[in-house]
Parts: structure tokens; C-alpha cells; sequence
DNA sequence: TTGTAGGCGTTATCAT
DNA sequence: ATGATAACGCCTACAA
């Protein structure tokens, strides 16, 4: 591994003067410069970031935790947290926490020990107190944590609201809701958009919202149960793509028509939610773009550079497909 | 940031012995063990570990290039090589290479700098004399990229006959092919497998074969000149698992009846295969096994051990689901 | 314009 | 059993 002295002492200057032509800091004669330059080529010198890591005291790397990159939705934050990160000559740690706060903390303690210049964090649990120790800035993701960290997130509630409404448009009378786990924001805010739009209309009943996972078995599990008690239900409003999926499932092995029967609508916008059959209406949140912005904003932080907004909440949309068309 | 400097004053001994114990390397009294390890928890010292880096020349760091984290396949690899290399203490740095070399050398370059004790990647492109300047250890993953190079992947050729003796044994006789990325070695053997077998039985044509992307709509397209160019085809074998997706939608769009009047397989084996309706017939790759095999082979390398194995060739599966079976 | 030297936080060698 | 001290490779006062 070839080094600045070494680079230094093959063009006969000082270690410092190979520093400042590599940082083009200071004053270099354009001479020495360029023999620096070519010297530095030929050997195929590259700068140590360990060492200066050390001395500067950061990195050039952030650190990104999400419960788990297997799940659709994530690989496409990260994706776009790289791009933005990655241009900028950034590196990213990836990590999966399972939602489970102590790993967050040990990788949060991880980061911190390897001088990590800043953090994207998806989690439901982390509290102020556990983060501030760490003196690095920190972006929630996906899930604001705390009103006093910044945060990028969509608008599950509006989104909820849009997707009710939406299955009350179609003549849905009897409109079920499965539910995330209680203990994620934004299933408690869709759930709450979708309960204020059935009582505005005189429909809500309690008996009609069953929490699952947010997974494909919990939410089939769910809708059998909601199918089997409540026959007539004709509309379910599934607090994520992958447990509508989940619904559709349960609802062909019942015999229900979607759409016709029953009308399903999602929240998300996972690609697959087009592959299966019908295609899957659903409230599509701007994925790449909330993970590209709050990239961008943690690289501001890190900078120093002001923030225009601490709190940014993106616009969702609502994809009308075929299981919501009849 | 507290340092061991802190810790040592405190304690009022020299930094030496705060390093004995964090290490426990040499001697120390028990006592003063206890008085430091005392002081550390108190003051909540954590070693830092760009310094650490530094001096031993690694980091507990490893990179992971792939094309991309999107694509269903590797954000379960990577979250195998995460759980795997988590677990003994390294951190995982994730890059996506569009599968351009430019990109792959470059963060080749970055990682490099960064004193990561290892790297694993999924490239089609990367030669050894690329890679020769590097000096840690490298792991193919999925594709093999040269015979100098270790690498862990799956039995490709041997998964594409099963696959096409399989539409054989369903009645088919007109089995056409939808390659992948010829410039993908796995979708070589992929295709070559399917060759092999349908010469075997005298049904080899070339016009049954089409090239496409790894991609839905990409084959999509393929499937529909297929289907439109020879309409008595009755069984297809798509090089992946989304490419299979893709058929099947045209096939739908077309009025054929899948599985009744034509049999789709494909590969790979992503979860996503089972919302597809009919669920996909597919050649399943052991994944997440590949990952930590790979990571763990990795580690193994970083630490020095013999390496029992340079050349993991895992065995692919034959799932049998609705879109072969009548 | 350039060089010297001290320090970033550890580890390891050599004394004591 | 413990303490100085010199690295690790880089950066930045401060001198020259």
C-alpha cells in the first residue's frame, strides 16, 4: 500500500506538500504540483480515508437501519439513499434491526465507534434518550420518531382516507380494514384515516378492523376471519400491499370474485403489486424520492448547511387498478 | 467522545493498561481490571475503532457489490451476508454497481481506502487483472468470475434441465426458451441447460429461443412474439422467476390458459412467485444459504483459516406449483 | 512556496 | 504488573 510519504519522498518534497496538492489547500508551485500529480498517478496512489478519518473526525460514511432489506419497500429506499449518498463520495452501512431496539442500539453504538458522519434510521421504538448520545445528525425514515429529530415520511392518513373513499366511489357498503401492528406510526395512521371516512358516512363498525402483521399469511389468516363472519363485507381496505395480496389470496380460496364481489386496495406501491391478478389498486407512496430527499438532507446536515424544512411529508397517490374496477 | 486516555487518567493508570484490558492482552492485576473496567462502563467509553483501523490495517468491515439492491434475489443475499458477518462483529458496506464495471472498480477503489478486510460481489464483468492490485480477499457471489477467484453459486445448468425435462414430463412438446442476458454466465447455463435437453428428445428448434432482460416487461414482449410466432407452443421456460411473471401476463393478455394450454417454469425461486396466479412453477435457489455460506467463507479468509472449499456449487430445487399442473 | 512537527486514538514493543 | 513511546497515514499550524 503505497503512501503520501512515499509518494513524497519518490518526487522529493515533503509529505506536506503532496498534502496540499491532494487537497489543493495551501500554496503549491504549479511545477511541483504537477510532478506531485503524475507521481501520484504512476504509483497509483490513493489517500488512506482510515487515516483521515482519524484526524478529521469523520468519514465520508453514513449509516442506514431498516428493519429488513428483504422486505419490499427498503431495498428501494436504500437504493435511493445510495445513489444520493454514492455521488457525493459517500459510503453506506447497511444494517437490519429487526425492529428490535437493542439491535438499533448496538449498530447505532457501531456507527458511532467507526466515526459514521450521520444516520438514516427506520424504526418505531428509538427514543430521544437513546439517541442523544450520539453526535452525529440523524434522519428518521419512513416513521418519524420524535418531533425533535428531522424525519421524511408520507401521508398515511391522507393516503387512508383516499383509499376509503376511493371503495366507497365504487358502492362498497360494507368496507373492512386490516390493520398493521399497532406499534408502527403509519399503520395507526392509516387506520385512523380509514375509520374517519366510515364514520363520516355512518359505516364504521369495530367488528370490521382486524390488526394482522404485515405480512402475506397474517393478512390471509385476517380476511378468512373477516370473510367467514361477515359474508356481505364487499370492500377491505389492507393496511399494506403485501397483506392485500394476502386478501386476495384468502378471498379466491373463499370463492369471492375480485372485483366484482369484493374490492380490494392496498398501501404502498410495491412493484409486485402488478403481478398479481387483479392488478392491485393501492395508495403509492414516492419511495425512491422520500429515500433520495432525506439522503440529501442528512448530507446537508452533515455539512452544516441549514435546513430548509426539519419535518417533510410526501404526497401519496392513488393507483386505481383492476382489483377496485369492475 | 471519551478516549482511553480518559479512561486511563481516571483511573490513574496509562493508557497501556486501559488497552490491556480492553484486550485482554498481557498481564493485569485483577484490581486494577476491575477499577478500569469499572471507569469504562461509568464514563461509557466505546474504543474507537477508526484509530484501531488505523494500526492493524483492518477495519471489521467488509463490502457488498451488487447490480442492484432492487432486483428480488439480493436484498435476500444481502441480508444472509449482514446476518452472518453482524454476528461476528463486521459492518457491511452496500453498493450497487448497475453492473458497470466503472462503478464496480470504483468502489473497489473506495473500499479499498477504507481498509474493508473483504469483499463479496456479484459481477459479470470483473477480471482478475482488475483485482490483483486488491489486497484482501474477494468472493464471487452468484456468478463465478474466474477460476482464481473463489465463488459460491448454484447449479444453473442442472436447474434449467429439471426445469425443461420437467415441461417434458407435463406433456409439453413445443418448449420454447426465454433467455436471459447472455452476457450473465448463469443465464448462459441456464440456456444451455434447456438446449441440452430438449436436443436430447429431438425437439430443439432455435427459433423457440428469444432473448430478453431480466426484466417483466422485457419478456413480456419476448413471450408475446413467442406466442404470436408459434402459437402451438405449450410449455415455456423463462431464465428467471420475473421474466416467468412477464410470460405469464402475456399469455393472459393473449387468452391462453395457464397451466391448461401452456406451462410456464421459471427460476429462482423469489417469494414473490407464489402471488402470481397461477403460483409459479420455479427452480429455487437456496439463497439466504448462498449469502451466509459465502460471508462465512469470507470471514474464514479474513481471519486467515484454510479455506476447505474455493468452489461452492449449491444444488437448485424443483418446486412444483400451479403453473405447470393441470 | 515548502518543510517540520505534533496530534488524531489505538496497539505493541520494550523497559522498568 | 505497569508505563513510556513509537508507530499507523494523514492533516495543519507554525516556521523557515
Amino acid at each position: 500500500m503505497v503512501t503520501m510519504r512515499d509518494v513524497a519522498k519518490r518526487v522529493g518534497v515533503s509529505v506536506a506538500t503532496v498534502s496540499r496538492v491532494l487537497n489543493d489547500s495551501g500554496y503549491v508551485k504549479e511545477d511541483t504540483r504537477k510532478t506531485v500529480l503524475a507521481a501520484i498517478e504512476e504509483m497509483n496512489f490513493k489517500p488512506n480515508s482510515v487515516a483521515r478519518s482519524l484526524f478529521k473526525k469523520q468519514s465520508k460514511t453514513i449509516g442506514l437501519i431498516v428493519p429488513d432489506i428483504n422486505n419490499p419497500f427498503f431495498p428501494q429506499l436504500a437504493r435511493a439513499v445510495e445513489d444520493v449518498t454514492s455521488e457525493a463520495d459517500f459510503t453506506v452501512f447497511l444494517c437490519n434491526s429487526d425492529g428490535k431496539i437493542e439491535k438499533e442500539i448496538r449498530y447505532f453504538d457501531r456507527l458511532q465507534q467507526k466515526y459514521v458522519d450521520g444516520v438514516l434510521v427506520v424504526s418505531n421504538t428509538l427514543k430521544p434518550e437513546h439517541l442523544s448520545q450520539y453526535h452525529f445528525p440523524i434522519i428518521a425514515l419512513d416513521r418519524p420518531l420524535d418531533s425533535s429529530l428531522p424525519y421524511v415520511t408520507c401521508n398515511n392518513y391522507e393516503g387512508a382516507q383516499k383509499a376509503t373513499r376511493h371503495l366507497l366511489e365504487c358502492g362498497c357498503g360494507k368496507i373492512a380494514h386490516i390493520s398493521g401492528p399497532e406499534n408502527i406510526a403509519n399503520a395507526r395512521d392509516r387506520l385512523q384515516g380509514y375509520k374517519d371516512v366510515v364514520s363520516e358516512v355512518g359505516l364504521y363498525d369495530e367488528n370490521l378492523i382486524i390488526p394482522a402483521e404485515y405480512q402475506i399469511e397474517s393478512a390471509k389468516r385476517a380476511a378468512f376471519k373477516l370473510l367467514t363472519n361477515y359474508p356481505d363485507i364487499d370492500g377491505i381496505f389492507a393496511g399494506n400491499d403485501v397483506m392485500a395480496i394476502g386478501v386476495i389470496k384468502a378471498a379466491e380460496l373463499l370463492g369471492y370474485k375480485v372485483p366484482e364481489q369484493l374490492k380490494v386496495v392496498g398501501f404502498d406501491g410495491i412493484e409486485f403489486g402488478d403481478i398479481i391478478t387483479p392488478e392491485l389498486t393501492t395508495v403509492s407512496q414516492p419511495v425512491y424520492q422520500m429515500g433520495s430527499t432525506a439522503a440529501a438532507m442528512l448530507l446537508d446536515l452533515i455539512e452544516g448547511k441549514p435546513i430548509h424544512q426539519k419535518e417533510i411529508t410526501f404526497q401519496v397517490e392513488l393507483l386505481v387498478k383492476r382489483s377496485t374496477q369492475t
